[in-house]
DNA sequence: TTCATTTGGTTCCATTTTGGAACCGATTGG
DNA sequence: CCAATCGGTTCCAAAATGGAACCAAATGAA
């Protein structure tokens, strides 16, 4: 299988992967997270060559993560949609994941604080219904709505 | 900058993704959270080829995310540890994500049901100090020990 | 008004990674 | 003993990436 058909997969996890799961696009999101707007606000803080960013915010707009707006004659500004707002979970769980298991004793270069609470915090992933953490021992996947009668990996 | 110097950036967004950030090893780790141990078994699922998947296990193995264990004579089994174990919630934001924006009108093709209250969930980042759901909007980052006194975006 | 600079790209080319297939030794089951 | 399976490796073509040069439009300073 080519990668470009991933996003065809009956799979929620491998059609964000096809948006998001390439080598620079979850940088470019990491960054614009963190404020950045500009194409060479972009390309000089990754250090990524100019037609591959090019490239990716090209793509990320025609997905509907960012919009693109000229704050100026011929400048713009890519800024999030409210799907790219979205994904700052999967930013945090990355973040946490990398604070916990690969920051060398260091500690995290960046701590989350929770304005409502006001308290540096861990991101933990929680069940919606009843708010208790979930871990891959108290999760069970069952076939949703979506999912073909016939499974392709039968 | 090269990605095979990502790993480097004092980020920890940053150094997950040089472990889990290329083509394929999320999808390695969705197969594995699936139950997938065996190298046959993980290359006819994903149907990528036998090389590319042999460097991506061997690299996972390395880091730390797998233990091989041979199952008989030659024959290996590829199980998460702790380390990998952590990785479900990035699964989980991925799935969630591609749930409510890439869904096509289909619904969830897999929905997680949570053992302990007995009910279909959505995957719900959280405040590990209040307990409240975060969002973009309502968490601010903060320098945290691991910053270096120079910051290298200067 | 002119001219250098900044912005947001594109083009070209060398290097690296991926995709597809063939091949291979060790182990296993019949 | 023999065929099939497992877990790879090797080879090659195609695609993606990395680095640099180039470029047109807009801006800003003189």
């Amino acid at each position: 299988m080519k990668w470009e058909n991933v996003g065809e997969m009956n799979c929620s996890v491998a059609r964000t992967l096809s948006v998001i799961g390439d080598r620079w696009t979850m940088l470019i999101i990491r960054n614009a997270f963190m404020g950045t707007r500009r194409f060479a606000d972009f390309q000089s803080q990754l250090g990524m060559t100019k037609h591959l960013l090019s490239g990716r915010l090209k793509r990320l707009v025609e997905v509907g993560v960012f919009t693109r707006e000229a704050y100026q004659q011929g400048r713009y500004e890519y800024r999030f949609t409210a799907m790219g707002d979205a994904l700052y979970p999967v930013l945090l769980s990355m973040a946490a994941w990398g604070d916990r298991w690969l920051d060398e004793g260091k500690g995290a270069p960046v701590v989350f604080v929770h304005k409502e609470c006001g308290k540096p915090m861990t991101p933990t992933m929680t069940c919606s219904e009843c708010g208790e953490p979930v871990t891959v021992h108290n999760v069970i996947p069952a076939p949703g709505p979506g999912l073909m009668t016939i499974n392709e990996k039968a």
